[in-house]
Order: C-alpha cells, then structure tokens, then sequence
DNA sequence: CTAGACGTTAACGTAAACGTCAAGGTATAC
DNA sequence: GTATACCTTGACGTTTACGTTAACGTCTAG
C-alpha cells in the first residue's frame, strides 16, 4: 500500500512552485486555499497541492488572483459542472481577446520604436558619425 | 505675420492630448514640463506643447514617466546630441527586446488558453452538451 | 542549554500613474 | 450680484501581489 495522503509545509511548496511562503500565505488570505492546521502550523494535501497547480497555471495565464478564485471555487461546487465550465470558456476567451489586444499594441509600438532607431541611425549618419556599433543586432528574436 | 506664440490652457491641451488636466499636473509635479505662470495660473506655450506631444509618444510606447524624463532631459541639454541620441537608441533597443520577450510570453498564454478552450469542449462533447454555441469564433483578429 | 532552521501573526511598505475629494480663487456671462 | 465654468493647491485613495520588518513559538541537533 502507498502513502497517498502525502503532506507538505509551505516551505516545501514553496520551493516547488518556485514562489514564497508569504505568497502561499496571501493565497490563503485571500481564500484561494485552506489548509488543515496543525495548532497553528499549516498542513498541505494533494487537494491543497493541486489547488496551488491551478493558481500558479492562471498566473501563467494572466489572470487576476480574484478571477482565478472565481474559477476554483467553481471547481469545488463541482456538481453541475457544465456551467462551470461554460464560464471558464468565457473566462478564456476573454483573457485571450484581452492578450491579441495587448499583442497588437506591442506589434504597433514594435513598429514605432523599429522606426525610431532607423530616424536616429539616420541622423547620425548624415552628421558623419560612426554608426556601426548601433547596426549590429537588427530585428530577430 | 503669423501669431507664432500661441498658448494654451492646461484644459485645452489635455483634450488635444486626451487626457486630463490631473495628468498634465502630474507630469509637472514630476518635472517632466515646466510651464510659465500667470499668477497661479499655468501657461503652455508651443515648447510645453511639443514636450506633452513626446509625453504621450513615449507613454505609447510603454516608457515609464521616468525614462521619458530622462530623454526628455537630455533633449533638453541639447548640446552634445550624438552621445545623447546613441542613449536614446539604447533605451530603445532596450524597449524593444522587453517587448519582444512579452510578445512571447503573451504567445505562450495565448497557447495554452487555446488548449484549455479545446479541451472544454471536448470534454463537454464526451458528456453530450450542446457545445455548438462555444464554437463560434475561433482564432481570429 | 542553546543555536539554527523553520514556522507563526500582524501590520506597514512598495510600485505607477493618476483619480478623487476638499476648499477655495478667478473670470466671464447675465 | 450671482451663477457658471475653469483654474488652483494639497493630500489621501486606488489597484495588485506580494516584500519586509517585528516579535515570537517550535523542533531538532549537538
């Protein structure tokens, strides 16, 4: 028989996720988990584990904390779950709608600034000076 | 002869710009424009004008106010310009490779997102829901 | 016994760019 | 005179996701 109820601290998730244990404590604080405890000490389950998964992905993902607690706690009614998920789909598509306007900004000031380095390389041309050190490196990535 | 003074208002000038005369406030408190005085009363001139336009420009661009200032301020020696202009394609450049790497990380959420609203379909596919209405509008824009 | 390593609560601090009062001056129109 | 519109300074509020003390409890190694 295996362990399946596997514990962890908060350090330990911690260093999992690659966050703080002052982050996990806002979580909390913020409902988005609620560990067992232990007098005053805090105990993570698989449950707790996958929760904190879910909110590192929507952090990823963009989304505010609040929304993320929206989704999880969804999540936990889990009876109905189509609505649910219906609104997750909507969550999604708004948040990706939201990340193509951000990228068409960024494509439009990409070009700007693109335009600007041409006008000053240009500039200084004209005024005789030496401009090859600011050729290298063109537009990669 | 043409009136080539021409002033402003702190009004007039934040809906030329649209934005708010708290704003342009702002701007001074921070010392990114210095408008002559009336009494209490602010004066834009054509030069104030000119420095709102390269405000809004760089705020555009995603410069913070603070590196804005900056140019601003070596705009403003206007002496040496080329070791001035060499920064301004420094800050540029620098503008451009965050950019760059936003754009990529918007890409990589954008990905997953992608993902996530297929797998709900799928998923509420496999339980028989009407999913006919999350189908429409793909990816677009 | 004591040092370390880890945990706890509580509460204030931070960044950015303004928004939003409060409380009043000034100038023009009627 | 008065209503109206626009201006002023000053100062606190907003948002988001924690960071940063402070001051203290707990547990294990030596």
């Amino acid at each position: 028989m295996e362990q399946t109820d596997k514990t962890y601290s908060i350090g330990e998730l911690a260093q999992e996720f690659g966050t703080t244990p002052r982050a996990i404590r806002f979580y909390e604080e913020k409902k988005l988990i609620k560990p067992r405890r232990n007098g005053q000490g805090r105990i993570y389950g698989r449950r707790e584990r996958a929760r904190l998964l879910l909110i590192m992905r929507g952090k990823r993902l963009g989304f505010k904390l609040d929304d993320i607690k929206e989704m999880l706690d969804l999540y936990d009614i889990g009876d109905g779950q189509e609505s649910q998920l219906r609104l997750l789909h909507v969550r999604c598509l708004e948040r990706i709608a939201n990340l193509k306007s951000q990228r068409h900004d960024i494509d439009e000031a990409l070009g700007e600034l693109d335009e600007s380095c041409g006008m000053i390389i240009r500039y200084l041309d004209d005024k005789g000076c030496d401009t090859r050190d600011l050729k290298r490196a063109p537009s990669q990535t």
